[in-house]
DNA sequence: TTGACGCATGCTCATATGGGTATATGTTTG
DNA sequence: CAAACATATACCCATATGAGCATGCGTCAA
């Protein structure tokens, strides 16, 4: 078997700073691969072909505009991504129990969104404990 | 060109499902090859293949024990895959604002620990606009 | 010392990559 | 309709992957 095929993740499709680029610019809202192609300095066959992976794995969404075609950032499939690596940050960060604090609790009452100013407040029983 | 090889950076690295089971592995403390083999059900040699490319990227150390050879995690280059995919997590959690309250305030005062819980009631202006 | 054990490497093979270049398709303008 | 423009595809190629299998090498036991 030889490596896993670039389209068959956010993991895998994410790997190559190209289309880390790519998302980076499209960050900042819809362009057209004539305006990535400016942008990263890439041939055009390059940029619609990384735009293509993206697109298989769900991170762009796309949309006509006369002989244009706009792209769009769309980060859910690095919620996978976000999700696994998260989990080993406490490994490089001493302050990351507050953080952890946070995300958990955010996960678990997203609906309560105006409560959520009070819900921070529980983090000062946490904060006293220097990592 | 070809794809950049894997041993390129914790993306490429971490983009192959097998190693992440063995980071995941690890994370519970440290391990030998054969440890890692029956965990995964995986052959002895592709294990030692899957060490040798995430110990290349300093996602692993490793240690003698006699015979044995005892790998232990280390999350430091999992750092930037987690700096630049949580710059994406407003695009798929809405409640984002907090998080990234939080993070940032504890990236730039990180000594100031027992002022956290003063700064993040900052955050109270923004809970209102839901997207 | 000999042999079993634990792990790393070497090699083969099928596969897909990403860039380069050429070209097909669809759209707007004259 | 023809020409220019914006993208997507098709090929070609050098490269490295990851699994399978064999083997080399250091360590511990009898």
């Amino acid at each position: 078997m030889a490596r896993a095929a670039t389209t068959t993740d956010a993991f895998n499709a994410v790997a190559e700073p190209r289309r880390r680029e790519i998302l980076d610019a499209l960050a900042g809202g819809e362009l057209a691969v004539g305006d990535l192609t400016e942008l990263l300095g890439l041939a055009q066959p390059q940029v619609s072909k990384h735009l293509r992976v993206l697109r298989e794995v769900g991170l762009v969404d796309v949309r006509d505009d006369g002989r244009r075609r706009l792209y769009r950032v769309n980060g859910a499939p690095l919620r996978a991504v976000h999700e696994w690596v998260v989990r080993y940050e406490r490994l490089w960060n001493e302050r990351f129990d507050l953080v952890d604090d946070v995300l958990d609790e955010l996960t678990r009452t997203a609906s309560e969104a105006t409560e959520a100013s009070k819900a921070t407040t529980t983090t000062e029983e946490e904060t006293g404990r220097g990592d």
